[in-house]
Formats: C-alpha cells, sequence, structure tokens
DNA sequence: TTGGAAATATGATGGCCATCATGTATGATG
DNA sequence: CATCATACATGATGGCCATCATATTTCCAA
C-alpha cells in the first residue's frame, strides 16, 4: 500500500507533532515507537522508512520543538505570567520542552543535548532582548537568571502533589521575578 | 545462606545507598533491580526480601536521600557558591536527587512524588531561615525564589553539551542570585 | 545442640520493546 | 495503461527486565 508524496510529507509531520506531545507527556523512555505510530494514525512497520532509529526519532522532535518555541508577547512580565499559569503547570502534551525533558535529556546521547543547547541559546538571546537596561551583559545575566528560575518554578510545581504548595510555588515564583525584573539595574531607585 | 541481623540491617542500608547514587547518576528507569543489587554486593534474588517492588525502592530511597540533605553552611551565599559549582555540577551521583529526578519524578507514582513533596517543603524552610529580612512571608518568598532558581540553573546547566555555555550558566546565576538577595527589602540601597 | 526459619543465590517466566523481514497494494513514470 | 518502486501493514526476533520459584546455607531459638 503505497501512499502520495504528500502524504508522506503529511505523514512525517504527524509523527513529529505526536512524537512531540506524548514524550512531553510522559517521557522519552516511557512512549514506545508504537506509541508515536499509532498516535500518528499508523502502524509501527512503517515507523525505520522515516527515522533510522528511536534515538533519532528523539533528536528530530525536539529540534521540530525548538522551532516551534516563540515568546509573542514583548513584556516580560507577561511571559513569566503565562510560563507560571497553572494552565501551563498542567498542559504537558503542549507545554515547555524544557520543563518536560530537562533532566532526562541530559542522559541523552549527543544529538538530544545538542538540540537543547541551541534551543537554550535561542532562548537567551531572546529573554535578554525583553530584559530592561543598556548594559548587554547585564541584560544577558537576567535573562539566564529568569530562564533557570522559570524552568526551575515550573519543575518544582509539577513535581509536587499537594496542589497548595504547587500553587505557591507559581504564585511566590511570579512575585518574586516581577519584583526584580524592573528595579534590577537601575542600581538605586525610590519606591 | 542466611545472615545475621547485624548483616541484614546494614544490607537494607547499603541497597538503598546503592539505588540512591545509581538512581542519581542514571534515572529511575535506566536502573534496573539487578544493578542495584549488584552494585550493593548482592544478587537480585534477595531484592524481594527487602523490597516489595521496585516502586518501592524508588520511594524508600527518595526518603532516604531527603533526610541526608543538609545545608551545613549558616550563609545563604555559601550555599548557593556550593550548588551551583562546576563540581556539583559534575557530580550526579553524590548531588541534589531534585536536580538529578525532578522530570522523572513528575511521572511517578503516589509514593515518589509525595517524597519528594516532603523534601520540598523541608528545603522552603532552611531556605528561609537563611534569607534576609524581617518579614517572614518575605523570606518565605525569596525562599521558593532562590530554590526554583538553583534547581533551575544546575538542570540547565548539566543539560547543555557546550562547557563554556554550562560554566556561563552557573557563574551568571550566582551572580544574579546573590546581587539580589542583600538588597532584596531593603528597597533602596546605595551601590 | 539441633530443627526450622530466614536470607541469598541461581535459575525460570512472561511481557514488553526496538528493530528487522516480508508481503502487498498503489502512486508515479513512461 | 503497464510497470515498478515504495510506503505501509503484518508478523517475527532477540534482548532486557521485573518478578517469581526453588535450592542452599547458616543463624537462632528452644
Amino acid at each position: 500500500m503505497r501512499v502520495s508524496r504528500q502524504q508522506v510529507e503529511d505523514n512525517k509531520r504527524t509523527i513529529l507533532e505526536a512524537a512531540g506531545r506524548l514524550f512531553r507527556e510522559r517521557g522519552f523512555e516511557a512512549v514506545t515507537v508504537t506509541d508515536v505510530m499509532k498516535s500518528a494514525g499508523l502502524t509501527h512497520g512503517g515507523f525505520y522508512g522515516y527515522f533510522k532509529s528511536k534515538e533519532e526519532l528523539i533528536t528530530q522532535t525536539l529540534a521540530a520543538l525548538q522551532r516551534q518555541s516563540d515568546l509573542r508577547s514583548a513584556d516580560l512580565a507577561t511571559v513569566v505570567e503565562r510560563y507560571l499559569s497553572p494552565e501551563h503547570r498542567d498542559d504537558f502534551g503542549d507545554g515547555c520542552p524544557v520543563a518536560a525533558l530537562a533532566s532526562e535529556a541530559i542522559r541523552q546521547p549527543g544529538g538530544a543535548r545538542h538540540e537543547m543547547t541551541a534551543g537554550l541559546r535561542r532562548q537567551f538571546e531572546r529573554l535578554s532582548r525583553l530584559a530592561p537596561g543598556e548594559d548587554e551583559s547585564e541584560r544577558r545575566r537576567a535573562a539566564i537568571g529568569n530562564w533557570a528560575t522559570m524552568v526551575g518554578a515550573l519543575i518544582l510545581a509539577r513535581m509536587t502533589d499537594d496542589p497548595d504548595l504547587s500553587g505557591e510555588v507559581l504564585e511566590e515564583t511570579r512575585a518574586w521575578l516581577v519584583a526584580r525584573g524592573p528595579a534590577a539595574d537601575a542600581t538605586t531607585k525610590e519606591p
């Protein structure tokens, strides 16, 4: 049973989208090749026509995910607000790949870590642009600090099985970040 | 081949220590029951005399790890310095369990997440005591923000395959945290 | 001191999974 | 429209792993 060229192209995208969702929901190891193909509406057999191995699927999925990520808002506070929202916390499958997969990616072979690194660079650049102040290196420092905090807080909020504590982590971290933001490099600022 | 009571007690501790190291190094899924027992100097057979299942091993290991963790220093800057050091980054097996296992723990069944939650509470309390200022809730907010930042930065630094970027994350986050610390609630402070 | 219980070792078992092998129907090409 | 290449389906295969079964040894209670 052959399929049109267009169909083949669509299938690859569908597979990568399914993988992106499933990996973020369950992690790399817990998702089987069969799961991904089924979720894409196919059977496991065709998989190796698209990818050399599961490892390659992981790498390409991460690459695709990093490409998607954007910061539609121009405002740091809004970005933080959205990132540290209960909705994002509860939405693994469509949320930040770093928060969902970072500590698993750490042990992954080269390709995956390489994609994550590329994504990290891009994210630092994007966040730098949102940071206040004129000093370039100061803005980069803020970008790094802000991103580490956001990722850490989201992971901690997801880790807890106590909804109150989870909510507290989100809210307090938001407040903590926002309180800092504008005042950061003003050195001295009247209240 | 039976073994003395003392030996049994020692063995359980040894197994939990081996599991603590291996899980942090490789993650829960990548470590087999046989690995743990071998690392403890035993064979796989005896395992189910100590634990009902691998899941129970995970839960008890996390409980044991949380008990260990301490903040020997009384100084927040020193704690941050040590946590965000290259040595800690490179030492998975003996480092922070949260940074090593958080995103895997998220998908773990109840017991594991419960232990992680208990550990999180303790950590917030410990860090609150290190935070400056008199306002209780302000100190707690700082504790949460600091901890999220530390965990996030360590995870990002470990995720990268570029040593320079990794080092930058550690250093900049340290500077970013320390710069904030003392000045945080002073509202106005001369440089 | 001795019988039985307990702790481990060795050795299944069954399930799951990545990957491979083969068949088959159909799009592409002339 | 005929041929053929190919995308996908079905169906192995082999390895690994959690867990269970059984044998062996030795501590311990009486």
